[in-house]
DNA sequence: AACACTATTGACCGCATGGTCGGTTTTGTG
DNA sequence: CACAAAACCGACCATGCGGTCAATAGTGTT
């Protein structure tokens, strides 16, 4: 048997999404190309497609890489209720705001097959959030429920389009105040 | 002098406005193209190209009158404190989901001095709500108002990606819920 | 009627892009 | 050492894009 693939190809992989991901949220998905990932990178155009197939199948990994780490840490913090959610989303968006980007405005761009596996670790995410709530307010019907699981969602995924490290709050000290925001606004919905 | 511009010229450019508008949120601007779009409209892309000097010139055309719109409503509503301004600003939503999606992420394609007079037109929808806010709790800090601000935001702006129309609440109800709990949450906030 | 300009089009152009190819170098294995 | 496959690259290709152009049809004005 010849020699099979290089002890760091993983690694090598991992380095390729990463610098992709700021490359790609940098100047958004569809306007990005490939050769400057590459440049980005550090390698030629022609590597990334010896390590992958397409650029579809490039951003499909970055997402998938980082919608599961996002599944992983947050069903972790399930049993810390609204406020342990929230704080641990936040943090884990905190190296990862290209990638997060591209979750925002790339998943779609996606034909749908690939797109289906990522929905389905985004409907977790959603999940874990919603039985949060009906922890809080067993009282509220489905409907409200999902509402609010979505404007929550809407709060935490807006934050990379306004927050600038270091201007204003630090992302811990928002983390504190959208727990409060929530859990009042929570604790005080009439019905 | 010879003939004017047609009397229906500006009708004309409204309508190549909304259907372009419509083909670029559905396939997202970037690699939505102009031929595209004059197929949309019913029209040649020469004729575009007639109405407007370029794609980003269609682009700017149609944020403006969308931003524009939307401030002239959203500041109507001032009086009417958070649950108006929230409910003003859903409604207006409500025939421009595109508009809408355009201008979270195609805004920021636009070369900066394009940007800037859109951007003027987007700060006066985060001051109209930041003094709402900062009627209701005159207490908090400028961080702190900002941040709830956006965070404001984030649940409205994030509305046009899970709500379908005839699908759990409807847009009204919806306003309701969003108003209760933002209220609830700000009145609740300690310190 | 004559004119001047608008409205509209299909054909065309240059360019950047995603992707491929033939080749060279490196490296693990027998 | 031999050698086969992996790692890596520069040059290339086909396609689709934003944008232009030359030409025709239509219309308000004198």
């Amino acid at each position: 048997m010849p020699r099979g693939v290089a002890r760091d190809h993983d690694e090598k992989r991992a380095g390729l999404r990463a610098g992709a991901a700021t490359y790609f949220a940098r100047h958004g998905f569809d306007r990005a190309s490939m050769s400057g990932a590459a440049r980005e990178c550090g390698v030629s155009k022609a590597l990334i497609y010896h390590y992958y197939d397409s650029k579809e199948a490039l951003l499909y990994d970055i997402l998938d890489a980082h919608l599961s780490e996002l599944v992983e840490v947050m069903e972790q913090a399930r049993d810390a209720g609204i406020r342990g959610i929230i704080a641990a989303k936040l943090a884990a968006y905190h190296d990862a705001d290209a990638e997060h980007k591209l979750q925002i405005d790339a998943l779609a761009t996606l034909p749908p097959e690939m797109q289906a596996p990522l929905i389905a670790l985004q409907r977790r995410l959603v999940t874990t959030m919603s039985d949060a709530i009906r922890a809080e307010r067993p009282d509220l019907d489905a409907d409200r429920v999902r509402a609010l699981t979505m404007s929550i969602f809407g709060i935490l995924n807006w934050v990379y389009m306004w927050h600038r490290p270091g201007k204003g709050l630090s992302r811990e000290a928002y983390a504190d105040l959208a727990a409060d925001f929530v859990l009042a606004g929570l604790k005080g919905l009439p019905e």
